[in-house]
DNA sequence: CTTCTTGATTATTGATACACATACATATTG
DNA sequence: CAATATGTATGTGTATCAATAATCAAGAAG
């Protein structure tokens, strides 16, 4: 039998600070930095430890073939434009290497009166990368000439599809061998919504 | 012999290394950093060395195939979503149509902090749908497992591909029959940069 | 006289050691 | 039985050390 020591606690097994339970929840190391970058670093290191690791899956509207969006330019976030020598690093938004900021806004809205956006429904232009779920920037004060892609509305049915305007007649095209190029017949009712500027595609 | 002790040389003031003869050109620090880090921060810092003012020839980074940009999240704007009921319409933002709004910011960019953008250079990725000069959203803080498309250095290199990790090994993996697998081999410095959870692609 | 060799000298660099801070488990106390 | 006190184990930042690399100029070699 163990005395009884005037001492509190004492040695016992699992006592101790657990292992993982730093600041990285993971063991470190010591190393030697240009005391410039210090300051970098330890910025990014904090931004890292912030949000551990998941990506939610887009919630995807129910629509047709097509749901609509519409921008309402009042947002603004400047994205740091950095050099391509800063290869093997990270990008950091106190970095030397920024050569320009990109607002994904601004950069893709580029007439907000007259852009709007769609999701895409289905995969009848999957060969131009368009695909089931997809966001389209759509400017409609761009002309519908042959070749574009455009949102088309035919017989009350929304589309995306390639345009072609030949002298034989007009027709909106798909890129998938699976479906059809549908023939713009003179009393269907066709109205072009726009042109597709942008695909965004999320993985 | 030779009884004459080889002195040669011998003490002189100036004589010595030079200050900022090494790596980085500047003074250095010790820092602690997650184990996991170290090879990021070292390859990072391998990229950024200064260009050679008199000092001799310094390894230049080599050319890459990507162009990062970062996320700063000051920007709103809202995209309303439209009923795919105003079929042969176009959206207006007066309409009653409205389903959602949507902000491109908000919804691509889901952690400002951990989030960056590329802009992509070469075709290696063609089939999934990445092409050359296409924007990539790159979330750092998601897990780069198996099957990911990631922006990865390797050796110094950056790219992107597609990550595969079996139980044979690891390869980045192109999107591109012009282009083969890269092995990751144990010497391999390998950085993964972050995952890509968008591309961008502009007609 | 010119060029090369070589030791002296000093900064760099990675690793290690150490001190302090933090987290945890449980005996002790009330 | 709950709250507290105390010892133990690990994390974190800084200091220190030894090996390396860079540099200079005195001698040696030609």
């Amino acid at each position: 039998m163990s005395n009884t020591p005037k001492t509190h606690g004492g040695k016992r097994p699992g006592a101790g600070r657990k292992k993982g339970s730093g600041l990285y929840n993971e063991p470190t190391k010591v190393v030697r930095l240009p005391e410039s970058q210090v300051p970098v670093i330890k910025e990014w290191l904090k931004a890292r430890v912030k949000s551990p690791a998941d990506a939610p899956e887009l919630p995807l509207p129910k629509a047709n073939n097509a749901q609509t969006l519409r921008p309402d330019a009042s947002s603004h976030v400047d994205l740091p434009l950095f050099s391509h020598k800063v290869v093997a690093g990270f990008p950091s938004p106190a970095d030397d290497n920024i050569e320009a900021r990109l607002d994904l806004n601004e950069h893709y809205i580029r007439n907000p009166e007259t852009t709007f956006l769609v999701r895409v429904q289905g995969d009848s232009m999957k060969k131009s990368g368009i695909h089931h779920g997809d966001i389209l920037v759509v400017d409609r004060s761009i002309n519908p000439v042959d070749g574009k892609i455009v949102i088309a509305a035919i017989d009350s049915e929304l589309t995306v599809k390639r345009l072609s305007v030949k002298s034989t007649g007009t027709w909106l095209v798909p890129e998938n061998d699976d479906y059809t190029p549908i023939p713009v017949k003179e009393e269907s009712n066709l109205v072009i919504w726009g042109v597709v500027t942008t695909v965004m595609h999320s993985f």
